[in-house]
DNA sequence: GCAAGGTC
């Protein structure tokens, strides 16, 4: 077996991978865990034997970005954003997938993909040849694609028995949209955002974001709005004639229907009142049929689920999600609306005979044999979602369970009967005008027995013979005002997308998620999108300087653009360049009537300068910052005209009148509040434009998980992450001991009387000193055993642990057997000596490791505590 | 702090 030839085979999540494993294999294959799931066995390949590996990726390898020196707001003019380089960064490098990919195709002789049959699939190809180490040149280690439609015995088969080569095209169409959509998104992003949050505090948003699928989004939403507002109600007039006929009481329908012209009307209604009688011209039956509905596609499913179950598309997604995970439904990210010619319906109906609600519905169907389903339309991804096993309320979950009720009812809906009902009209004529009344009588419920909401209302009418005369009630004179449409609904703005070509079955929910969370509009009772003021400001300042910019076309002109490329009509970096010298245009254009836009914030917001209370002084100019608390908080120095961002959450104070030595800013103290809080102060102008650079690494910052320093305070450095060696309010002097629970360093909380405690600056770890003490501060002198800073505390005379009633004390919290009994770590596994304050990585831990055996002593943890 | 596209 150990000199088989090998053949690795990737696909592009997972399940896929298991699927045509187990296909391959004929289920005898062994699994073994990695990034993901590699699954092994000895089979035929292109006519000899071989062993294969089959494994997958998750998605995308990589993604594009800008390289670090372009990520500085500051610093970088976004118009030079367009002239950039970009470079592929691993998408996800928590997972792994590239190391991953590069040791499995160690030894691989062949590489088969297996990713999805579109362009980003195309373009995953790639990434995994580059991720592998294989190359399309070299003859001896051969890269193969397989083109399948489906993930049956069938097309896997076929596929193997057609290996083509990937194609280079389509992946550098993908690769021309990445940096389209990068470079125009975060251009104009960061001109809107920089722009507008500097000059108005009450814009509620942490950034002004512009994208070519998420503007015209809020465009769709925007414009409705405003049919709205510029609707003007017009009045109308219809005649409505009564008539008894065997005991019921009839209106009449109008055959002009309504008229604008209050004389003209009132001389048809006497014209109707002298008729008297109706006479019957015309009964007219016609037997119509409502179609069941095609295989259930993921569009469709967000639809309904918004409209008819009222949850939101990415709730909606994650719900699918789950019931396709725990195995109730099938894939629920499918264009598809036709089954493949495999589908085993039977075995699928079966599934559902024990169904309270349609067991017996389905049972039916299964013996009286149920209907072919419609054709519908073949993308070449998926099957429609349709259910896999019996599931119950008490199994899935109430949300879930909603959600796979309407998977099951769609399915045995596509295989049910059509609906028939005959439709009956009366035609009558009363002093020469036409009028009518219909009626509807089912004769086969089909389909609408499953799903009942879509069922054909029942108006039952008289039976009237032609020719037959009967005499009017009355006549009524109908007066009413044309009413604007409603706000734009999720399931209609869905539809729009898809009409349009904004976003793709996975990223339809995410676009409309993003315009809610930037604050563009908010989703209302009946999921109703209604745009903010702020939303409606931004399309309406586009619509003045470039309409363009939030019309769906943006999206449909990329698109169009790299389809070119996609066919080897054009080449990749032509077209980059045409499209990127475009929107290059289109922005210094709108940078230079970006006045036309502030003209309409200017009206709806609240400037900077009339906002926010004096809180700290200016470095620069020496006068008051004031201090902005709407989101995102800043200070705001109208004398400078600048603006210093501080972090999200917590509350800021003044710290003492103190100053930052580098810059002359008056500090503040952020605090957290909650009883496991903390707070630590900061200069305004450092945490904006860290002194030092590279500190994010220098303290591990960037790549600790859950680092607050990067998750929780912004992406600044606070006077806890300073490294300056003679400010009071550094690490260096705060500092005290090295963090237990990561590379951090536990800094004292200078405004934590009378709950004294050390902060980790990079973690969420504290630790608690004793209580009630006067004073507590660090010294500059080191313990000679461990190297932590020397701490001095004043005691309470009334609760002093201390001989004598003496309070003051000096020692290390480490080493020191009273101060040891008195601390207490949160958040903490264990606490050891590993070295000293103010010192990154590796420096403090050099001299704590000498001394390796006390480090572990148990009795130096606070463990036992 | 920024886009859109995969997928978990």
């Amino acid at each position: 077996m150990a000199n088989l030839p090998r053949v690795l085979m990737v696909a592009e999540k997972p399940s896929i991978a298991l699927s045509i494993a187990s296909v391959l294999s004929h289920g005898q294959m062994s699994t073994r865990r990695g990034s993901t799931e590699v699954h092994e066995f000895d089979g035929m390949f292109r006519g000899f034997k071989a062993h294969y590996r089959v494994t997958s990726v998750i998605g995308h390898v990589f993604s594009v970005d800008f390289p670090e020196k372009y990520q500085n707001w500051a610093t970088i003019d976004p118009q030079d954003l367009f002239d950039a380089p970009i470079l592929k960064k691993e998408s996800n490098p928590k997972a792994h997938i590239c190391r991953h990919l590069s040791n499995e195709a160690r030894g691989c002789s062949y590489m088969v993909l297996w990713l999805d049959c579109d362009r980003e699939g195309e373009n995953i190809c790639f990434e995994v040849i580059e991720s592998t180490g294989f190359d399309m040149k070299d003859s001896k280690r051969k890269v193969y694609r397989a083109r399948f439609s489906s993930v049956t015995e069938k097309d896997i088969s076929k596929a193997m028995d057609n290996l083509v080569e990937p194609n280079r095209d389509e992946a550098l169409a993908v690769d021309a949209r990445q940096e389209i959509d990068l470079k125009v998104g975060v251009a104009f992003s960061r001109f809107q955002t920089s722009y507008f949050q500097g000059k108005y505090q009450n814009l509620d948003c942490r950034v002004i974001s512009y994208g070519p699928c998420q503007t015209p989004t809020l465009g769709f939403c925007v414009q409705r709005y405003m049919h709205i507002n510029t609707f003007k109600p017009e009045k109308f007039w219809a005649l409505r004639p009564y008539i008894i006929k065997d005991g019921y009481e009839l209106q009449l329908e109008w055959e002009r229907r309504r008229l604008f012209d209050l004389e003209a009307a009132t001389v048809f209604q006497k014209l109707v009142v002298e008729g008297r009688t109706a006479k019957v011209m015309d009964v007219s039956e016609k037997q119509e049929v409502k179609g069941r509905p095609a295989g259930l596609n993921t569009v469709s499913l967000l639809k309904v689920a918004s409209s008819a179950l009222g949850f939101g598309p990415q709730t909606a997604m994650h719900l699918a999600e789950r019931l396709y995970t725990q195995g109730f439904i099938s894939y629920p990210r499918t264009e598809s609306t036709a089954y493949p010619s495999s589908f085993d319906f039977t075995d699928t109906l079966r599934a559902q005979v024990s169904n309270p609600v349609w067991g017996g519905y389905v049972q039916r169907l299964l013996a009286d044999g149920f209907h072919k389903p419609k054709s519908g339309t073949d993308a070449g991804d998926h099957p429609p979602i349709t259910p896999m096993r019996a599931a119950t309320e008490v199994m899935v979950g109430g949300d879930a369970w909603r959600l796979y009720q309407y998977v099951c009812q769609h399915f045995i809906g596509t295989v049910s009967p059509n609906c028939k009902y005959i439709r009956t009209k009366v035609e009558l004529s009363i002093g020469g005008e036409t009028f009518h009344c219909t009626g509807q009588r089912v004769t086969e419920k089909g389909f609408t027995a499953i799903m009942p909401w879509s069922a054909v209302d029942e108006k039952k009418l008289p039976s009237f013979l032609k020719g037959e005369r009967i005499e009017v009630l009355r006549v009524e004179l109908y007066e009413g005002n044309t009413a604007p449409p409603d706000y734009l609904t999720e399931s209609e703005l869905i539809s729009l997308m898809e009409k349009h070509g904004i976003g793709t079955d996975a990223s339809i929910p995410v676009h409309i998620n993003n315009i809610g969370e930037r604050n563009y509009v908010q989703v209302q009772a009946g999921r109703k999108l209604v745009p903010t003021a702020l939303g409606i400001t931004l399309i309406r300042g586009y619509q003045c300087i470039d309409p363009d910019l939030c019309l769906p076309d943006i999206r449909s002109f990329i698109e169009q653009q790299i389809t070119l490329v996609a066919k080897g009509q054009a080449d990749h970096s032509h077209v980059v360049q045409h499209v990127i010298q475009q929107f290059r245009r289109k922005f210094s254009y709108f940078v230079q009537q970006i006045e036309h836009m502030d003209a309409l914030f200017e009206a709806q917001f609240s400037p900077l300068a009339d906002s926010g209370r004096a809180l700290s002084k200016c470095g620069k100019c020496l006068r008051y910052m004031k201090h902005i608390t709407a989101v995102p908080p800043r200070l705001f120095c109208g004398t400078c005209e600048e603006v210093y961002y501080l972090p999200q959450k917590g509350t800021i104070k003044l710290y003492k009148e103190l100053t930052c030595p580098l810059d002359n800013f008056e500090l503040v103290i952020y605090s957290v509040p909650g009883p496991e809080g903390k707070s630590f102060p900061l200069c305004p102008y450092c945490y904006n434009s860290p002194p030092f650079e590279g500190i994010d690494t220098l303290f591990g910052a960037s790549k600790t998980p859950n680092a607050p320093a990067k998750t929780k305070t912004g992406s600044g450095m606070p006077c806890s992450l300073c490294p300056h060696p003679t400010c009071q309010h550094s690490v260096r002097n705060q500092g005290v001991c090295a963090c237990p629970e990561c590379e951090g360093t536990l800094v004292l909380d200078p405004v934590s009387f009378p709950k004294w405690k050390l902060n980790c600056n990079l973690c969420s770890c504290i630790v608690l000193l004793p209580e009630g003490a006067h004073r507590i501060a660090t010294t500059s002198n080191r313990c000679p055993e461990c190297d932590s800073a020397i701490i001095e505390i004043d005691f309470n005379k009334k609760t002093t642990p201390l001989e004598n009633g003496a309070t003051l004390h000096q020692g290390c919290v480490l080493c020191d057997e009273l101060l040891l009994s008195l601390v207490e770590v949160k958040h903490g596994r264990s606490f050891v000596r590993r070295g000293g304050r103010g010192r990154g990585r590796g420096r403090g831990r050099g001299r704590g490791g000498r001394r390796g055996s006390k480090a572990v002593d148990p009795k130096m943890s606070f463990r036992d505590f």
